[in-house]
DNA sequence: CGTTTTTGACCTGCGC
DNA sequence: GCGCAGGTCAAAAACG
């Protein structure tokens, strides 16, 4: 099924500059504001002005928790309205006897003008009536995947462990930038398929499409011992948590785990809405779908900063 | 020389 | 049935 809070890019920027909050720096502030206001304030002005000051920093703090409550309130709202969904989604969604239908509907088609970042559509597009395609991939799972790059950067690479080998490009309708197809190269049967295209908002950003399951261990896997004795569904997709210039950028990708050398990533439960994990995977959905928004990204940021700020070691407040 | 990439042609499915 | 668009094939080129 389509579920529409994760048909975006899910990029959370946190490109927050915020002091690094030593005492030496603290201090050094007020110091200056002091010396703005005038040299002659004496030591219990200067006692009022913290105070004030504190006072004014723990009427902001609440604000922002009573904001976050409500967040918190919407977004298990939210939670609950999806999970309900969920459950009705099986029932009433009409049969989709067709492959591209299919595809159109979790592919990273940009025509929606959204990120193409339906990050793991675990569409387990299993119509054995469709075509061909279908018998030979009776069971196609399909997962996505946003790779932040250099924009700069041609290639279209996605280090996922796996090997591959270029069949096709192709220049779709919606975007301008070419869609690559790739067959996994390290096991001659393995049916594992993936397309990588620019995001057409964003080409700094890759998207990936697995579809099918690798039947071979990852090959940056393979001198790993304790890895899983079996790959999971498109088990190629990594994490990408990249670090640009201008400070920290993490590209979740609300994928299926990797196993190659990157960090692993939970595996969304299939069908069981009702379980922990899949609760859990909706928590990260959700909150990936708030951090698309500006003012709760703002929000986060000065309360996070805050927070900094308080627990900084040798600082009391 | 073997492998990989490129790229135009062809195939297939879908909408009208 | 026709046109369009996405997906795949395969020959040629590039590369190591």
């Amino acid at each position: 099924m389509d579920l529409p809070w994760v048909s975006a890019p899910i990029c959370l920027d946190l490109n927050m500059e915020f002091l690094p909050a030593s005492k030496d720096n603290v201090e050094e502030s007020l110091q200056s504001n002091s010396v703005d206001i005038g040299m002659k304030i004496s030591a219990k002005d200067e006692k009022a002005v913290l105070k004030a000051e504190l006072n004014r920093v723990a009427r902001e703090n609440q604000k922002l928790n009573k904001m976050l409550n409500e967040m918190k309130e919407n977004f298990y709202n939210l939670q609950n309205q999806v999970i309900d969904l969920v459950n009705q989604a099986p029932d009433k969604e009409p049969a989709q006897s067709r492959k591209r239908k299919e595809e159109d509907r979790d592919d990273t088609k940009p025509s929606n003008g959204k990120g193409d970042c339906s990050n793991h559509v675990e569409s387990s597009s299993s119509e054995e009536d469709s075509g061909k395609k279908q018998c030979k991939l009776p069971k196609t799972k399909i997962s996505k995947l946003c790779v932040r790059t250099d924009p700069s950067d041609s290639s279209m690479v996605v280090k996922d462990g796996y090997q591959w080998r270029k069949y096709g490009q192709k220049v779709t309708r919606d975007n301008p930038c070419p869609r690559a197809y790739f067959k996994c190269s390290f096991a001659p049967a393995c049916p594992v398929k993936k397309k990588v295209q620019r995001s057409a908002e964003d080409r700094s950003i890759l998207v990936a499409t697995y579809e099918g399951e690798h039947n071979h261990q990852s090959p940056s896997q393979a001198d790993v011992p304790n890895g899983p004795s079996h790959c999971g569904p498109i088990a190629s997709a990594p994490c990408s948590v990249s670090t640009r210039s201008m400070g920290p950028t993490i590209t979740l990708d609300m994928i299926q785990p990797m196993l190659g050398p990157t960090k692993e990533v939970e595996k969304p439960p299939q069908r069981d809405v009702q379980s922990p994990e899949f609760r859990r995977f909706l928590v990260e959905k959700m909150a990936a779908s708030l951090s698309k928004d500006p003012a709760f990204t703002e929000a986060l940021a000065t309360a996070i900063s805050g927070n900094i700020i308080r627990s900084s070691p040798g600082r009391r407040w």
